[in-house]
DNA sequence: CTGTTAGCGCATTCAG
DNA sequence: CTGAATGCGCTAACAG
């Protein structure tokens, strides 16, 4: 085993590449004890002497040393990785909610894997299992539907799963949402408390997103339970944009029997309808009423501020990577599916 | 050593735990070669016979083999991550180039890992090292500006690493970016060209975004030059928010000698003071003009619509990752360092 | 409280 | 074109 570490040519012949970097056993040799009671220093200090802990940092501080987390990984199958999987980062509402959740998942030392999946199932289930080759400590992904490979292959997974978005009555672990269904129906209920009888919902991406056909849906039926009129819908296929916000505000203004509000699926379409509500001199709620549903800031500051359904997304975040701490730290949640429910935003534009 | 691998009680006795997980080795042994062969049939498929390729794709297929990047990136030394470093996720700058970097990313194979320094170069630094103990594959970070010990390191990492958002002389590898004064001075430019003789440029979190100061001081120093009132700022310590270009404005108006024009460090404050002058019936521009900076959608449906600064960031963050992943294929750039450039857009609220 | 031993799952030598 | 050996850097099991 030529024990020639003196005279130390750097060219370490069998090593596959000398990176020169400082490994654990380095600072073992360092510090004089075996490289198991380094791991256990840093990892678990409380099982180390007060003594050794103290030769240890002293060694890591002065090689520089920093850890190899695939190693570890390996070693102990749990990387400190949580890959979030999100239907978008184009979309404002995921955004807020991955922010939530990588503040409160960085404070705590974990990492996030980011990836998204353009609102396709088979490239979710395609991309959990890549993130699962990384042996990631837990996983967060995106609504309660799945691939059902997905949901098996994370049941029997062992690890802590959440679904972030959705609420429902079946999750795969863990849940933070809202219920799209009450969402759509409270503003329903909303809009006939203030008088109105026809109501147009205005949505984009509803082909793809079946988060927002389901509010469409709650707002739907408890119009039809109010025995008003239901059913008129106008749909986008392109993601939101304020640019559809006005052709939808458009579109309605030119229907034969227009309608006396639009609840849109989100507040950017509803800001491009107000705003061009103003610009062609359109009076917002006398002519037309307009809501929206998620609660941006940009609403209160429109004339007439936004009604809106407001959902509190960067809280969703916190709480999902909280939960998954929480089980990851050995607790047992009281609660494992979160209803994170809503608000009704009164602004002046219904 | 134990050889009776038969009779296959599955009580693993020696492994660490038993996941059940289906590894190389397994499909190997269906497939009827060595673990290296099933290797190099995944990896470098041209490296091994069709008639082998195929029984291991067949052998995958039938275990439902999922490749263990961890141990890959332990044994090769990368891992086919790269982290992102940015210094927050509420701002929408950095949300959508870290966007188009995760599209550019993802659709090569590779995962993102994102961080957020939350404008702090320590932070910053403590992150790099961190994410380097993942083995990625090369790294993109935020701003030329680091830490000596951040720049150093990577120096000598010998893989690829991105800098992004500001453009300037030098760099530690690869850079995509504008240039900050030029920026400011453009604006100040546009601004005189059209006749206004007191500019106000108003900013928020300046004191940590460094970025937003170099306008700053490009605007300032283009009106010295230009032998206008240079040196009216407006400066708030909190992030960037609607609420923020309400107070500029009012504070503006409240001026001994108010300006007649505000440039604004980016779109949401020139929103905020566009939207609170509507409100208040200020006539935009005539009584006061306002421009921003980023050329969000928002901005062209504002009534008057907003005049800014467009910076093409979505499209950063693509070219950003495509000189990343040029270099991971071996290819050598022609130009190291890319100015992405900006565009101002004449909008009626100046 | 500390050390010994073995091995996580794969890819890099080097031989055939 | 294929295979055998070896080790990446670290930690889970046992001892002591």
């Amino acid at each position: 085993m030529d024990n020639r570490s003196t005279g130390g040519e750097p060219r370490g012949r069998k090593r596959h590449r000398d990176k020169g970097r400082v490994t654990l056993s380095d600072v073992a040799r360092e510090a004089g004890v075996a490289p198991i009671t380094v791991s256990r220093a840093l990892n678990t200090p409380q099982r180390v002497s007060k003594q050794v802990k103290a030769r240890v940092d002293a060694a890591v501080e002065a090689l520089g040393y920093v850890p190899n987390l695939i190693a570890g990984g390996l070693a102990s199958a749990g990387t400190r990785v949580i890959p979030v999987i999100v239907p978008s980062l184009s979309i404002l509402t995921f955004i807020e909610v991955v922010h939530g959740i990588q503040q409160t998942l960085e404070s705590a030392g974990y990492q996030m894997l980011l990836a998204s999946t353009d609102f396709d199932l088979d490239r979710e289930a395609q991309l959990v299992n890549t993130v699962l080759g990384y042996s990631p400590s837990g996983v967060i992904l995106t609504g309660l539907r799945h691939r059902p490979a997905v949901i098996e292959r994370l049941r029997e997974w062992g690890r802590p799963v959440v679904e972030i978005m959705e609420h429902g009555d079946d999750c795969i672990d863990m849940s933070v949402g809202v219920d799209g269904h009450t969402l759509g129906r409270s503003m329903a209920d909303y809009l006939a408390g203030r008088g109105y009888q026809r109501m147009l919902f205005a949505g984009s991406n509803m082909e793809r997103d079946y988060r927002a056909r389901q509010r469409w849906q709650g707002f739907r039926d408890r119009l039809t339970e109010l025995g008003l009129e239901a059913g008129l819908l106008l749909e986008y296929e392109q993601p939101a944009s304020y640019r559809i916000g006005v052709e939808a505000l458009d579109a309605a203004l030119k229907m034969p029997e227009p309608p006396d509000a639009i609840h849109f699926s989100n507040d950017i379409l509803a800001t491009g309808a107000l705003l061009e509500a103003q610009r062609r001199g359109v009076r917002i709620p006398e002519q037309i009423a307009v809501t929206g549903y998620l609660g941006l800031e940009l609403g209160e500051f429109l004339n007439p501020s936004l009604t809106t359904l407001s959902v509190a997304r960067m809280q969703m975040g916190v709480e999902a990577a909280s939960m998954l701490l929480a089980r990851l730290a050995g607790e047992t949640p009281t609660q494992s599916r979160r209803n994170i429910g809503f608000n009704l935003i009164e602004g002046g534009s219904a």
